[in-house]
DNA sequence: TGTACATCAGTGAACGCGCGTTCACTGATGTAC
DNA sequence: TGTACATCAGTGAACGCGCGTTCACTGATGTAC
């Protein structure tokens, strides 16, 4: 796993090819895979040709590390936002457990393309790996540190694992079918919004929440 | 999408070549994908050479999809042979999924390597998408039919859709880390064992089954 | 129970296509005086 | 404010490697009489 290297542009021209180069990226790995995805289609749609790429990246996993830089940046910032304690006081678990979910869902069918990619990667490419374990990681966190407040509600006999074990199951329940489509039959097809409801029902019932009275 | 043709052999002999080919390739791809796999890898650990291949197969697509073939016939029996109301007589929703969840656990750790392959392809392969489809469908009726023999246990307002999302959720939760790898911290990390219970008891949550007294 | 012939099984060198990468070149932008 | 020069940005034909696939061939197995 060689270390991600890239020339910064000199020049507001090239800054611009670049933009236009991973946009393009984005684009073509919503309907394939990264080896699937060749440079020629890429620089085609970003209207350039594969020299311009080759001044900007090494090689074409290069490309794939940059999309992780930009991506895993936007992430912290989400999990910051999202799970900033200021935000939920006063909330209930339920109420928390419902905007986490219902943000899950809509993640994964916005970027599915960079993070099929990312995912998929990340199996063989340490560096990939470790960037997703440490998002991973902040979230379940400032996850912990919302809920564990709450811990008096939660009959779990191990709150704080469960905790942990939900936030691992909520992602992998929601993405797998904006990244390698549905393998379920017709009648079992769920909605967004039936998704993210019954993923975070599904939560606070493993959580062990004390029904309100 | 061509449709899996396949020569049958007619002697003895190519017949143990097949089989050394698929399971040579089953190997394989426990490591790679099934694009990283090459041919020349395959019939070298079977101990053949490529024409060898190409007698019995019409190219390397065929491969996956004879082992689609084997894999799902497989599945099937396991379905009618787990899921037989008769082997459930007077078990509670507890055992049914205990049960459900450590077999679901031991299947996506066994068959990591067909299955991730298989599920990869079945995005953009129809036949594959199919008989995915096909399997998990039977799987759902089944439960439903010992399940919802239980009904009045349920405290979800709709049991025969929770039964179904549940059972969704499940190997969905399951095998990401066998086939795609592990992207959670080490202090996240979950055993077999824990999964399964863990899982177990997230499904019973979420269908409200009703607290012993 | 041999013998002749047809069919099946398997070999491995050669082919060819796709795709990442290179490189000699042209044009654009910035800088020194 | 021009002019000369250096550096950066981008072009696109050509290269070469990897890998799936072909094919002329040898050897093994079955069948008819």
């Amino acid at each position: 796993m060689t270390i991600p290297r890239f020339r910064p542009p000199q020049q507001t021209r090239s800054q611009e090819t670049l933009d236009r180069i991973l946009d393009a990226a984005e684009r073509v790995l919503e309907e394939k895979s990264f080896s699937e995805a060749t440079l020629a289609e890429i620089v085609d749609r970003a209207g350039v040709t594969v020299g311009a790429f080759y001044r900007r990246f090494p090689d074409k996993d290069a490309l794939l590390h940059h999309l992780d830089e930009r991506f895993f940046a936007a992430m912290h910032a989400k999990a910051d936002d999202l799970l900033d304690p200021a935000r939920w006081q006063g909330a209930s678990c339920q109420d928390i457990l419902s905007e986490v979910a219902r943000q899950a869902v809509d993640l994964y069918r916005e970027r599915r393309g960079v993070l099929r990619s990312l995912f998929l990667r990340a199996r063989v490419d340490n560096v990939l790996r470790d960037s997703a374990r440490l998002v991973n990681s902040h979230f379940i966190d400032r996850l912990h540190a919302i809920l564990l407040t709450r811990a008096a509600d939660l009959h779990h006999p191990d709150p704080a694992r469960a905790i942990s074990l939900g936030f691992i199951v909520l992602p992998r329940a929601t993405r797998e079918p904006f990244l390698f489509g549905e393998v379920w039959p017709e009648s079992a097809r769920v909605q967004d919004d039936e998704l993210a409801r019954e993923l975070a029902r599904m939560y606070v019932a493993y959580l062990g929440v004390a029904e309100p009275a």
